[in-house]
DNA sequence: GCTGATGCGTC
DNA sequence: GTCCGACGACGCATCAGC
DNA sequence: GTCGGAC
């Protein structure tokens, strides 16, 4: 095995010798094939790694290695490692981590360049992901140096070849971080290599050629076996050397693990949209479910007495838990030894570790692993390593991994007894249904677990497989489970390579409230950075905004971030009016010192823009901090409420109209009192509370009330809110009922109350789930309130309201007074924000123009190409040679060459490193609706524009119709049309640009790829059930689209 | 000697 | 469907700079 | 780990 190298001087090292023994030791048998020619220059490598920047085809790229190979093993040798290792610096594990990137190695160019440090080339090599007018390279390194070594090479033609290269990468790799030696080495590349290739040289040791050409295409035109024999062993010397010839095939058994090799271990697939679809891929076997780990992935191998761990990319972590069972540190050998039957010489296990906290007996959260490994204390109440397996690979000379899953679990269980706390197996157990899954998932997330991974019980073990025969299980892909928040982005930094030029990663915040006193601005609290998630088409948008440069001595005054660190500090920061709310999911919120907020996010992503929430809908600190799984748990043990005890229940996984936010068919409730009279209720659906919402809305009716789902502006004062949940996290569309202070909001006890008393009770403070502060009220009222004797009151029935209410309830009386329509009117404070916002729109600046030509650069590739056909052609080793080094290095197209040498290569490239502006500069006529974006509260849909998917449209836009439920589904989609149109949206065209949705019959998904491929551009489209619609009525607010994807 | 920056590797 | 690149938090190790 | 996008 090719040394695991942590960091050279790290506990690691010192085996790496022993290592390099044993693979000779265990290479006897390989023939090492020898190089006897001339390497080539290293800019014939470079003009190959062009070509294939700019090729887009597939198979013209393997062409292309191909001809390279082919051309090196006749002039230079069999022995392609050295070509090999370039080619792919990540898999090259021979060489030791350089423990440079872009800032070292600006750093150390800087020096050997001897640029003064605040040189304005300097400061550009630093900020090298800072765009300018100038600097179109922004965002790549490599190429932001070769245009700052342009300026000062005299190189006019390289004079390294390959091999050299390889032994200055050897003497960086020696340098071990240390800048002055790092310098020395840089300075020898600088001398005899051009900017170009310098800018590649860097790409290599940055590990990252990007050039979209990986292992799977250069192995296997190196070799038909070599991806297979790569997978067992992640060595690629060993690789290069073994199958040297490409007409010698592989042995079996080097298809398979092997010991004191590691492999590349099956991985699981992503969750699939639904467990039905998971247990679909089980073809009807009864499969394994088991408990998915956070821990970390590990492959023990056993060989006698000795032992050797992996990590799942291959990193040798023996060192951590013992080498054997008499190792003096090992934290888990000692065990694992006396773990295994006595009568197995070798084996090879797979698994996961973690931690075990013998004081609690519980496994810990992840991230203590190394910890608790090096503790090297061994107090017997300390936290340690314990490997939870869940397969075994090899047994005394037999690899399993062609075995069954079910016959490797058993081998397994023969061969090994748990010892609690340190070796154990994972939890598994059979199953066959959804819902067998489902309630294993509730089950294993109520301790400590992330998840299941469901397995086919005959499946084998794929090497480096992510294949459907293991399948990941999360809650958070399901439906409401995981985290999500709508939070203010308040800042971000540039990005690099593809996202390059510009603002990519999003700086998130929450809204200050504690201890912030009224009438100043908010302040914000930084919570969670983010950079996935956004579409290309999102960062044009979002790129135009009023970006303001960050000065780390003045941040803004609004923001709180962390004391120390940058990771909430931005390289821009936007202001709050100028800003917009993200909606984020993640899997949890934990504990973190890198944001103002002291938590943050794990995983987190962005769901989606929320363009329709104004600012002050960003989600406060307090919420925050309620929502936290300390909190939470707190909450749920006192949470002994009615008989309602939800507990874990969330994990409800309805697809269709979630029942929360169900509201009833009022046609069918019989009115057998009339307490309510003249009253209507507003119920407040609780995210976690099922049913409750219906329940109210039934006995209202039934005692004489009336009830709607989204009271009209003119009657908020008049309406009853009635909200059952708890008052420590209410759901966000309550809180922005209670922050207008203009509705109360009364608890469900007053409907029940009231019923039981056969009368309608005085409001008394105790009935108030919140009393709104701007409210006016009529003395009753406020007696009631404040003591509220029994009685009296009915009487003053106001009309005023009702006729304007259009809902289906009668005449509406609003008992407490109040409500002066001017009163209300004022307000609806959300639409300030949003207006002042829609309007600076046009103005929004645009951040960095890059728009202009810099031809200053363009030289440097002149010389290079110049330089390639030098040596070609005028090289020691002649013509023959020369030819086919070109034929192979610019492939079928001689003439790139020649346009290389006018055009600068970055240029003419599509591919690399560029910016993306680059790219496809489509019609950005997205974002240009925005004047229809104003926020209004009492108008879900105003900003939406839907598409309806009925046969009739379908039609009209040339789809085909084949459901049998056409009339139905006229008729119901009618009804949704009527929805949508009451509540604001836009009824459009399917090809309408400001199409935001596409709503679909649930009967009738025939079309949905083809209206998922016409509705992708300018922007991907929300394809929702019909059923979306109607919970975001009856919820009054709009619903997370996931639970409504068809 | 201590601390902050930087890099590596886990998820 | 698969691969690839561009990203997140965290903990540990190391080196530079004070 | 996450995601979008290219192929």
């Amino acid at each position: 095995m090719p040394l695991p190298t942590p960091a050279p001087s790290s506990p690691g090292g010192g085996q790496n010798d022993l290592h390099v023994e044993q693979n000779d030791e265990d290479d006897v048998f390989i023939q090492v094939p020898e190089n006897t020619g001339t390497y080539p220059d290293f800019g014939a490598l470079c003009a190959l790694l062009e070509r294939l920047a700019k090729e887009r085809k597939q198979d013209m790229r393997r062409k292309l290695l191909e001809r390279w190979f082919n051309v090196w093993r006749e002039r230079v040798g069999m022995d392609l490692y050295p070509l090999l290792r370039l080619l792919l610096p990540q898999k090259d594990r021979e060489r030791a981590v350089y423990g440079l990137k872009e800032k070292a190695l600006g750093k150390a160019f800087i020096k050997a360049l001897g640029l003064n440090p605040h040189a304005s080339d300097a400061v550009r090599l630093i900020n090298w992901k800072r765009p300018s007018d100038k600097d179109k390279a922004a965002g790549d390194f490599p190429t932001v140096l070769q245009e700052v070594v342009q300026k000062r090479s005299s190189v006019m033609r390289g004079t390294m070849r390959v091999d050299q290269v390889n032994e200055c990468l050897d003497d960086l790799a020696a340098c071990s971080g240390k800048l002055d030696k790092i310098m020395h080495v840089i300075r020898r590349i600088s001398d005899s290599t051009t900017p170009s290739q310098q800018a590649w040289i860097v790409r290599i040791i940055l590990k990252d050629l990007v050039i979209s050409v990986k292992e799977t295409t250069i192995l296997s035109v190196f070799h038909p076996d070599a991806l297979s024999l790569f997978n067992t062993c992640s060595d690629l010397k060993r690789v290069a050397h073994q199958l040297w010839d490409p007409t010698h095939r592989l042995h079996d058994k080097d298809k398979s693990v092997q010991l004191f090799r590691c492999f590349a271990p099956m991985l699981c697939k992503r969750p699939t949209k639904s467990l039905e679809d998971t247990v679909a891929l089980m073809k009807e076997a009864k499969f394994v479910i088991e408990e998915k780990l956070d821990g970390e992935r590990i492959q023990v191998h056993k060989r006698g007495n000795e032992y050797r761990y992996y990590s799942r990319k291959g990193k040798d972590y023996t060192y951590l838990y013992g080498q054997t069972k008499t190792s003096p540190d090992g934290s888990l050998t000692p065990y694992l030894d006396k773990a295994i039957n006595t009568n197995v010489q070798d084996c090879i296990l797979d698994g996961e570790m973690l931690v075990w906290d013998p004081v609690t007996e519980k496994l810990m959260p992840f991230g203590h692993l190394k910890t608790a490994a090096l503790d090297r204390t061994k107090a017997e109440r300390k936290a340690r390593p314990c490997l939870k397996i869940f397969d075994v690979l090899y047994v005394n000379g037999t690899s399993l991994i062609d075995k069954k899953l079910s016959a490797r679990k058993q081998v397994a269980h023969s061969i090994i007894k748990e010892i609690r706390g340190r070796v154990e197996f994972s939890y598994e157990q059979s199953g066959s249904t959804a819902k067998e899954i489902r309630d294993a998932l509730e089950k294993v997330m109520e301790d400590r677990g992330e998840g299941l991974v469901v397995k086919h019980p005959d499946s084998q073990y794929q090497l480096n497989g992510r294949v459907s025969d293991w399948i990941k299980v999360k809650p958070e892909y399901m439906d409401d489970m995981g985290e999500t928040v709508d939070v203010l982005v308040v800042g971000g930094n540039y990005g690099s390579g593809r996202r390059g030029g510009g603002v990519s990663t999003f700086i998130c915040a929450v809204i200050e409230d504690r201890q912030e006193t009224e009438d100043e601005d908010p302040k914000y609290s930084t919570f969670v950075r983010i950079g996935s998630g956004f579409s290309y088409l999102d960062y044009e948008e979002i790129r135009k905004k009023n970006w303001k440069k960050w000065d780390p001595k003045k941040p803004p005054a609004w923001l709180i971030t962390a004391p120390t660190g940058d990771d909430d500090k931005g390289d821009l920061y936007i202001e709050p009016q100028d800003s917009f709310i993200v909606k984020v999911k993640a899997a949890e919120i934990t504990k973190s010192e890198g944001y103002g907020m002291k938590f943050t996010m794990r995983f987190p992503r962005a769901m989606r823009i929320r363009d329709d929430l104004d600012i002050s809908d960003c989600l406060t600190a307090s919420d925050l901090l309620n929502m936290t799984a300390a909190v939470r748990k707190r909450k749920a043990d006192d949470d002994v409420q009615g008989p309602k005890k939800k507990r874990k229940t969330t994990a409800k996984t309805s697809k269709s109209l979630a029942a929360k936010f169900q509201s009833i068919d009022s046609t069918q409730v019989e009115v057998t009192s009339d307490i309510f009279a003249g009253m209507k209720f507003n119920v407040l659906p609780h995210p976690r509370i099922v049913g409750e919402k219906a329940k109210l809305e039934t006995l209202i009716k039934q005692h004489g009330g009336t009830f709607c789902q989204r009271p009209q502006a003119k009657e908020i004062s008049t309406v009853y809110r009635v909200f059952g949940g708890s008052d420590q996290t209410p759901p966000h569309s309550v809180v922005q009922i209670i922050r207008q202070e203009e509705s109360d909001i009364l608890r469900p006890s007053f409907i029940h109350d009231s019923i039981e008393n056969n009368e309608r009770q005085p409001l008394r403070k105790k009935y108030f789930f919140h009393r709104a502060a701007d409210k006016d009220r009529t003395e009753e009222e406020d007696d009631e309130y404040e003591q509220g004797d029994p009685e009296d009151e009915e009487a003053d029935i106001k009309q005023e309201d009702n006729d304007m209410d259009t809902s289906l309830d009668g005449p509406l009386a609003s008992s407490s007074k109040a409500g002066k329509d001017a009163e209300m009117h004022k307000s609806v404070q959300p639409e300030l924000g949003a207006d002042s916002l829609s309007s600076e729109y046009s103005e929004w600046m645009v951040l960095p123009d890059q728009g202009q030509e810099n031809s200053a650069q363009a030289k440097d590739d002149g010389d290079e190409s110049e330089t390639q056909d030098e040596w070609e052609s005028g090289a020691e080793d002649g013509a023959d040679k020369t030819d086919e080094w070109e034929m192979v290095s610019n492939g079928t197209l001689a003439s790139s060459v020649a346009n290389a040498s006018t055009t600068l290569d970055v240029d003419g490239s599509q591919v690399v490193p560029n910016a993306p502006d680059a790219e496809p500069p489509t019609q950005l006529k997205m974002g240009q609706d925005d004047d229809a974006a104003e926020y209004d509260p009492d108008i879900i849909f105003k900003h939406l524009a839907f598409y309806l998917d009925t046969p009739t449209n379908a039609r009209a836009n040339g789809m085909d119709v084949k459901t049998k439920h056409e009339e139905d589904i006229e008729a119901s989609m009618a009804e949704i049309k009527k929805l949508i149109e009451e509540n604001g949206g836009k009824i459009l065209e399917l090809s309408d640009p400001r199409l935001t949705h596409v709503v679909l019959d649930q009967r009738d998904y025939s079309r949905l790829k083809d209206l998922r491929n016409r509705t992708k551009l300018p922007k991907r489209r929300q394809l929702v059930q019909s059923d979306f619609v109607r919970a975001a009525v009856d919820a009054q607010t709009l619903p997370d689209e996931d639970g409504f994807r068809p």
